[in-house]
DNA sequence: TAGCTGTAGGTTTTT
DNA sequence: CCTACAGCTA
């Protein structure tokens, strides 16, 4: 019909054109699924809907500001509401706040947060920890709170040992939270989950003026997301949810399959969609996603299919320890940046753990490919940026006693853990905040006199930057900063050799709040700033606009795509991890994550595992994943390390002529033969994946590919090389023991030792502060003439 | 009370 | 490997 259809397949125009009545989209991956749902917002639009009618929930911030600008693309600033739930959530208990007990100025705890109060909460409640941990009551307590199961259900029903102890924590734990103006992140959908079931008229009233509610990830959802969603939508059943039961890799935050499953027996009219061609990836790889996911029992059998050109057979590599692995990586980056068909941004790596990214991260720096890794809490979690925040949070909300116990004494003023207990004690006696017992310090007769004095500092200096409350962000950090001499603390206090720069980070925090400033220019927005800092996640951290490799978990990559792939270290216990592995469902759900692994790669796909792994500083024996058994090993590429080989690294250097013909000559190449041949390798050395004569070229369909060239000098290769890494164009040659070599980083140092010919000429120099060693051929490093 | 040092203990995924 | 914290000294 109109514009926003015509270029739809049939199934995706039937899910947009469908307005009124319940919508379950099951769209597997690369389904075109952020498709549909901006196309379905857009047509709503068009159809007479009116923006603010409508609210679309997404899991991440990434997700939504995706939704948004491709939104804004087929129909421009319309006010329509898209954002996460905790965002939702977060926004509308602002409204709300005073119907459980809150300020509207309350406050986000983030995990570390939570974490503080959780040990004072167990302190308080003066139960034994001596079978249990802080972590497994936390996690207690926030299962209840994801299942909408109040303190007092719990302490009634709580029949397993440790949630007994749990149970008595709860009360305590969310008395101190109401007390602080405070929730944690399971409070944001618990509290607005039970106020839309304890206050009909609330309910009504937002059912009515949220009308059409869209639910992005539904199989993601947990009972009390669940509960929000349906209370929503009970005089206005217009709720659409988009998910794959595939691809649900939350079940340990309390996320339940049966939201999506029973979809169809909780929504009686339901139109089903399921959107199963995939126009992501290629045959091969989706064959290999889809033989490993039959492996499941409790999921909705699909067909995954696809009408893309059949590309090159995903590879199974086997390494002989993780070092290796990161350097074959990197390597094999390399070398397909060279053959001139991808670019630093075309490849993601993914990994089960966040750890796991240590060595892949070394390897790149060496070779100066620009990487960036996924993990946007790192930022907030550094001391010094931690410690602005909670000077900002209590200035925002005075009764944030978990900023007040980080700051009272953050640069050190004398108050030492003594104080801070008496001030404790006589706060909960007074059931107060903290910064009010603070403020009434001659009243505790247990405070020496030189601390009642030094708290009275405190308050004074407390009072002076509350009168900048209302200022700019940017006027009120630099205040902060300068009133409590923040940057000489930093100086005298940070070591010596500490690579990261905490001056640095302020400066950079300053550039945040005066870019913060800049988007909200009428309102107060210390409150804003906190919220979003609040409920910024790893994911949101995923920058494409750079060209970059990108390094992260599974879970973070839910939701993107990359042409080229790499999943790393799929073995036994890591994939599936350790604390997953005994209970049928937590294995299943470790085969999805798995599964959204392999679904994110467009191209060129490589699966790889290695026989030792280092693990807590030692080298461990590593068993290869039970998953890999479970692959179409006869349609993939298969190679495996050969043992005995590999201590003679040095020795096999010199069988290779001295240029980088291992990457392009057909001569060095060890054929792979016929799909499903195991190829035995010698080592590391790298050598084409595939033999690229006999397959299509994806890259330039309509440009033949031409003949790989005989042979290349290493200059003329590496001029390439450079080029594309952006890194200095010095012959190799040049790099002598003794010379002077400047790093972008590492700054000036002194060749020490050289070894290693062509692409794996290496160098190993010595800088001001530290010892590093560089493949030549790939280093940010440049001769400097003497 | 500050600040250092050594050691014991724990290791997933994230809003 | 990394962090949290106990115990020490000034």
């Amino acid at each position: 019909m109109d514009a926003i259809t015509k270029d739809l397949t049939a199934a995706q125009a039937e899910a947009v054109q469908h307005i009124d009545g319940p919508l379950l989209i099951i769209a597997g991956p690369g389904s075109g699924k952020t498709r549909v749902v901006t196309h379905r917002i857009a047509h709503m639009l068009h159809s007479g809907i009116r923006p603010w009618q409508i609210a679309a929930l997404t899991f991440t911030n990434k997700a939504a500001d995706e939704m948004r600008m491709r939104v804004n693309l087929l129909a421009p600033n319309q006010p329509v509401w898209m954002g996460t739930f905790h965002r939702f959530c977060a926004q509308q208990l602002r409204r709300y706040a005073s119907m459980i007990g809150l300020s509207e100025n309350y406050s986000i705890y983030d995990t570390s947060d939570s974490k503080a109060a959780m040990k004072r909460a167990i302190a308080a409640a003066g139960v034994s920890t001596s079978h249990t941990s802080p972590e497994a009551i936390a996690a207690a307590i926030s299962n209840a709170k994801n299942r909408l199961i109040t303190p007092e259900i719990m302490s009634q029903q709580s029949s397993r040992a440790g949630d007994t102890i749990a149970a008595k924590v709860y009360p305590v734990y969310q008395q101190q939270l109401l007390t602080a103006n405070a929730v944690d992140f399971d409070d944001l959908l618990f509290h607005f989950a039970r106020l839309l079931r304890e206050n009909p008229e609330v309910r009504s009233n937002l059912d009515e003026k949220l009308k059409y509610i869209m639910v992005d990830e539904y199989q993601d959802t947990n009972l009390a997301q669940y509960a929000i969603v349906r209370a929503l939508s009970v005089d206005h059943p217009n709720l659409a949810v988009t998910g794959d039961p595939d691809q649900s890799v939350y079940g340990w935050r309390g996320a339940d399959l049966n939201n999506i499953l029973d979809f169809e027996k909780d929504y009686p009219n339901v139109k089903t969609v399921r959107l199963e061609q995939n126009y992501r990836s290629t045959p091969e790889i989706l064959r290999v996603a889809d033989q490993l996911i039959r492996h499941n029992r409790r999921r909705k059998q699909k067909n995954l299919f696809t009408d893309n050109p059949t590309g090159e057979a995903v590879v199974l590599r086997q390494f002989e320890d993780g070092y290796k692995e990161a350097d074959g990586i990197a390597d094999e980056i390399a070398s397909q940046m060279i053959a001139g068909n991808a670019e630093p941004r075309d490849f993601a790596i993914m990994c089960r753990m966040n750890a796991l990214t240590r060595s892949i991260e070394h390897s790149l720096r060496n070779r100066g490919i620009p990487y960036q890794i996924v993990n946007g809490l790192e930022f907030y979690q550094r001391k010094e940026i931690k410690d602005l925040l909670a000077y900002l949070h209590l200035i925002n909300n005075p009764a944030h006693d978990v900023a007040l116990q980080r700051v009272i004494n953050t640069p050190t003023r004398g108050i030492g853990a003594k104080t801070l207990e008496r001030l404790q004690n006589f706060a909960d006696a007074h059931r107060i905040p903290m910064l009010e017992a603070a403020r009434r310090a001659s009243e505790i007769d247990s405070l020496s006199k030189r601390a009642k004095t030094l708290v009275g500092t405190f308050i004074k200096l407390y009072d002076r930057l509350s009168i900048k409350a209302t200022a700019t962000l940017e006027d009120l950090l630099r205040y902060l900063i300068e009133e409590i001499q923040f940057v000489p603390y930093l100086e005298r206090t940070t070591p010596e050799q500490q690579d990261n720069n905490p001056i640095a980070n302020v400066d950079e925090f300053i550039s945040a709040a005066v870019e913060f400033d800049q988007m909200h220019p009428e309102d107060g927005s210390l409150e804003a700033f906190l919220e979003q800092v609040a409920l910024v996640s790893d994911t949101d951290a995923f920058e494409d606009s750079n060209n970059r490799v990108t390094l992260m978990t599974m879970h973070a990559a839910k939701g993107l795509e990359f042409p080229r792939v790499f999943v790393i270290a799929v073995e036994d216990n890591l994939l599936p991890h350790r604390r997953s592995k005994d209970d049928e469902t937590q294995l299943e759900e470790e085969r999805r994550l798995f599964f959204v692994g392999i679904t994110r790669a467009e191209k060129w796909l490589q699966i790889s595992y290695a026989k030792l792994r280092s693990f807590r500083g030692e080298n461990q024996p590593a068993i290869p994943s039970m998953f890999l058994g479970e692959l179409p090993r006869d349609e993939m590429q298969v190679i495996e390390v050969k043992g005995q080989r590999d201590f003679f690294d040095d020795a096999y250097d010199d069988e290779y002529p001295d240029s980088w013909d291992l990457v392009q000559e057909p001569a060095a190449v060890t054929d792979s033969g016929p799909a499903g041949q195991t190829d035995v390798l010698d080592g590391p050395r790298i050598i084409p994946m595939t033999d690229q004569s006999a397959i299509p070229d994806l890259y330039h369909d309509d440009v033949p590919q031409p003949k790989k060239k005989a042979k290349v000098s290493i200059q003329a290769e590496l001029k390439t090389a450079s080029d594309l890494l952006q890194s200095g164009t010095t012959p190799l040659g040049a790099y002598r023991e003794g010379s002077t070599v400047r790093h972008a980083e590492y700054g000036e140092g002194t060749i020490v030792a050289l070894t290693g010919k062509g692409p794996k000429r290496t160098a190993k120099i010595q800088f001001e502060e530290t010892e590093e060693t560089f493949r030549l051929a790939f280093a940010k490093i440049e001769l400097v003439e003497r």
